[in-house]
DNA sequence: CAGTATCCGCCGAGATACTG
DNA sequence: CAGTATCTCGGCGGATACTG
């Protein structure tokens, strides 16, 4: 248990992560947001300030149309982004994120900070594994 | 953009987010991890120390058989935790934690506390988006 | 420009039954 | 006890076409 990492008040976290009650675990359902392939990536886009709807296309090339929108349509319903309507010709909508949507990027950048940091270890350490299952395959 | 939260150096964090090179960013890549259901449950499950296949089963008692072998393999491959097995009879397979695997609930865990910090006000969130869309429906 | 609507494939995950 | 092996389903997400 000494292993150089301290030890958190992680049991009371667990716990909490394990209170699967009948409308679910909290925890679990705020993290389905991490978990959307886009939701992180467009909060992200938008940590450097307002963007309308193209933009946020243009700089997330490979996403669908469909999946930006219902995307964003999820983010301001969890209260993570606000949508602002131009009522020009043509319409102007402007996504940007609100105080509850900055505050998760703080504990979220850790995350990424994390990922980037071990990243080479994770892909090694998947390599060994593999290789390992394949010694002991005698294929045809 | 001077709402209370600092600026980090979110705008590179961003970039590396958005690098979907041919084989995936390594930041989608670590955290498809924390996407899976039962990943982080299991590694929070561990945090209070090794636990054997029927234990890690009790702790958790909504998931099934399939996906219980099936996320600690991932986890194992990705080297979160380690597989010992003690061939007596019956067999005896112990779980344990890492310290890349510990290391990755420090920053976890403050997205977990984010989240039960910030749940109700997402809920609260939802339930206004909700009534309000509800506003403009004249159903038959 | 900023969306809807529709169709469809993939795969994460559950249920169940069987094995060394 | 600690797993495999199959079958199945829901839903995320992509592609495409259409609209105010």
């Amino acid at each position: 248990m000494e292993a150089g990492f301290p030890v958190w008040a992680k049991d009371e976290l667990a716990r909490k992560m394990a209170e699967t009650g009948a409308d679910g675990c909290p925890v679990r359902d705020v993290l389905s947001q991490v978990s959307g392939k886009w939701s992180t990536l467009l909060m992200m886009a938008l940590s450097g300030g307002a963007l309308r709807f193209a933009e946020l296309k243009r700089v997330t090339p490979d996403i669908s149309q469909r999946m930006l929108t219902k995307t964003l349509r999820d983010l301001q319903r969890d209260g993570f982004i606000t949508r602002t309507v131009f009522p020009s010709k043509p319409p102007k909508v402007v996504y940007e994120l609100t105080d509850t949507g900055r505050s998760f990027l703080v504990p979220f950048s850790a995350l990424v900070q994390w990922s980037l940091d071990y990243h080479e270890i994770i892909r090694a350490s998947r390599r060994d594994f593999d290789e390992d299952s394949d010694l002991g395959e005698e294929d045809a």
